[in-house]
RNA sequence: GUCCCCGUCGUCUAGCGGUCUAGGAUCCCGGUCUUUCAAGCCGGAGGCGGGGGUUCGAAUCCCCCCGGGGACACCA
């Protein structure tokens, strides 16, 4: 069957037999080795397969695959976590790799004892010495054929044996399906007795994977595309098991800019880091639902339970994917304005820290100010030393420049006026009805008048809308600063 | 080197043989609104990798080429 053809087949009936079968028999998981940070990649293979599992009714199973003792780290494993709480994936069971091993153990043995797996006493270096450097090579089956002499010695020698897989030769050429492209076949595939149980005792990853998706019943892996040449692996040993291997969908890599894997020298590229430049976590979910999967009716913007409600299989594409993190600022942007004043405090309060405790007194007025500037940004971190956000809280400092702007007519006269009238109108409503009172006063255009103002209060020629500033900073306020103003030309004369 | 995957505007994508002089979004450019900047709104530019088939008809099906990516560990 072609595979455009097969792709909507599966599909459909995958689905058509879950909802009649039973609703809560869909089972996915996510598998990160806690080597680094969460990064957008895994975490999208982890936001695809918490859609699936939501949307199916399915249980999504988070497991952290730390069988690696030299390069896993608990705090990474605590990150990894945080991430996907912080992004809104709540998983349903959590296992541990290194909590585990006993398992592993007992499959190893059995393989073991059935003759589908024997010890290698071959060290990484005497392979390497036999083979070259060369990539590509496969193990040679050295220990596959020990004598019990040759065994002996070996283990006299003190040395602890891996446990290899055996993979006879005519297995090579083999197939699978994977439920996102169709049949995958490989020629020959290039692996030769390959190890499953390391000389420490932990088992390899394409051991551990397998008899924990079987155990933790998996019934489809969703995974990225690198993947793929380890699949048939992993479906042999499933047989030599007994086991019904699951089905198996790949989707495709994330890229940089430069169309190379994502890695850290392109910038920000884990979730951690994300969050730290004051990305929304719904902002991070929405893009990365649509990086691979197209939303029906072309709709951008999503809030997470609507992605459950339309996320379907079939409109995943298989095609890598760039990063772009101009799209991403875009659909931050757009989710910032949807969020209510005190939700947009507490996704802000992070990041508002250098205005001071004092400043954050009063949420009322810190919901205003950050109503008035989060149109113009991106990211939350764009608030950090922000002048337009600042200057709502501390009086600006008049530098030379604006006061010579100030000094220059109608602006001293213009300020006096308004100082005047300030008691019986400055409210959101008032303070253009007397701006252009007193630039009628004074025979010139209102924009002459609110410039002058507009210093006079921030310092700044540029900004957020003036009267939604007056009515942030008060009456008060805006009356003190404009007399300060004064007071600088005054002396300035 | 071997094997595998992928190929529609710069980027994310729609497209399942005619409805495609290829649609949407972002980015970029222009205009508009506004007391300024941004946002918003309106408009514009920009693409089926190439070549062969199949067909009355191909972005859609087939083959070859080219390009990009990935995998080949006692890492996961």
């Amino acid at each position: 069957m072609e595979v455009g053809l097969w792709r909507g087949w599966v599909c459909r009936n995958l689905y058509g037999q879950m909802s009649e079968r039973n609703s809560g028999k869909l089972r996915v998981r996510f598998a990160p080795s806690p080597t680094g940070f969460l990064h957008v990649g895994g975490a999208r293979t982890a936001l695809f397969n918490w859609l699936w599992a939501r949307r199916e009714g399915g249980t999504f199973v988070l497991r952290i695959e730390d069988t690696d003792l030299a390069r896993s780290e608990r705090r990474f494993a605590e990150g990894i976590l945080e991430a996907l709480r912080w992004l809104g994936l709540d998983w349903d069971e959590l296992y541990y790799q290194s909590e585990r091993l006993e398992i592993y153990r007992r499959y190893a043995q059995r393989l073991l004892d059935e003759g589908k797996a024997y010890h290698c006493f071959c060290t990484p270096e005497e392979v390497a010495a036999r083979l070259g450097r060369n990539r590509g090579l496969e193990y040679d089956g050295h220990c596959r054929g020990l004598s019990e002499e040759e065994r002996r010695r070996y283990l006299e020698e003190g040395r602890k044996p891996a446990l290899r897989f055996v993979v006879p030769e005519e297995k090579k050429h083999t197939s699978f399906r994977d439920f996102l492209r169709g049949e995958i076949s490989f020629e020959r595939l290039t692996t030769g007795d390959f190890v499953i149980m390391k000389s420490d005792g932990t088992p390899t990853y394409n051991f551990a994977c397998v008899i924990d998706d079987h155990e933790m019943g998996i019934t489809h892996v969703l995974r990225a595309e690198d993947h793929i040449s380890n699949t048939p692996k992993q479906i042999w040993i499933y047989e030599a098991l007994g086991w019904e291997p699951p089905e198996f969908g790949h989707l495709s890599m994330i890229l940089g800019p430069d169309r190379r894997k994502l890695s850290k020298r392109h910038g920000a590229t884990s979730v951690e880091e994300l969050r730290a430049q004051g990305f929304l976590p719904k902002a991070v979910v929405n893009y990365l639902a649509t990086l691979g999967w197209s939303p029906p009716g072309g709709r951008e913007i999503w809030e997470p339970e609507e992605l459950i409600q339309a996320f379907s299989l079939d409109r995943v594409v298989t095609s890598p994917q760039v990063f772009d993190l101009e799209k991403l600022k875009w659909v931050n942007r757009k989710h910032l304005s949807r969020l209510s004043g005190k939700e947009l405090f507490d996704a802000a309060r992070p990041f508002l820290e250098w205005l001071g405790g004092e400043a954050l007194r009063d949420e009322g007025k810190v919901i205003k100010a950050l109503e008035l500037v989060v149109p113009s940004i991106s990211t939350l971190g764009e608030l950090v030393g922000n002048p337009d956000l600042e200057v709502l809280f501390r009086p600006p400092e008049l530098d030379g420049a604006v006061l010579e702007e100030l000094s220059r007519p109608p602006a001293p006269e213009a300020l006096e006026r308004l100082l005047e009238a300030l008691p019986d109108a400055i409210s959101r409503e008032g303070l253009k009805p007397l701006v252009h009172r007193v630039a009628g006063e004074l025979g010139v255009r209102p924009r002459e008048v609110f410039h002058p103002l507009r210093l006079a209060l921030t310092g700044r020629g540029k900004g957020p809308e003036l009267a939604s500033i007056c009515e942030v900073l008060g009456r008060e306020e805006v009356a003190r600063r404009i007399r300060k103003a004064l007071e600088l030309l005054e002396k300035g004369r």
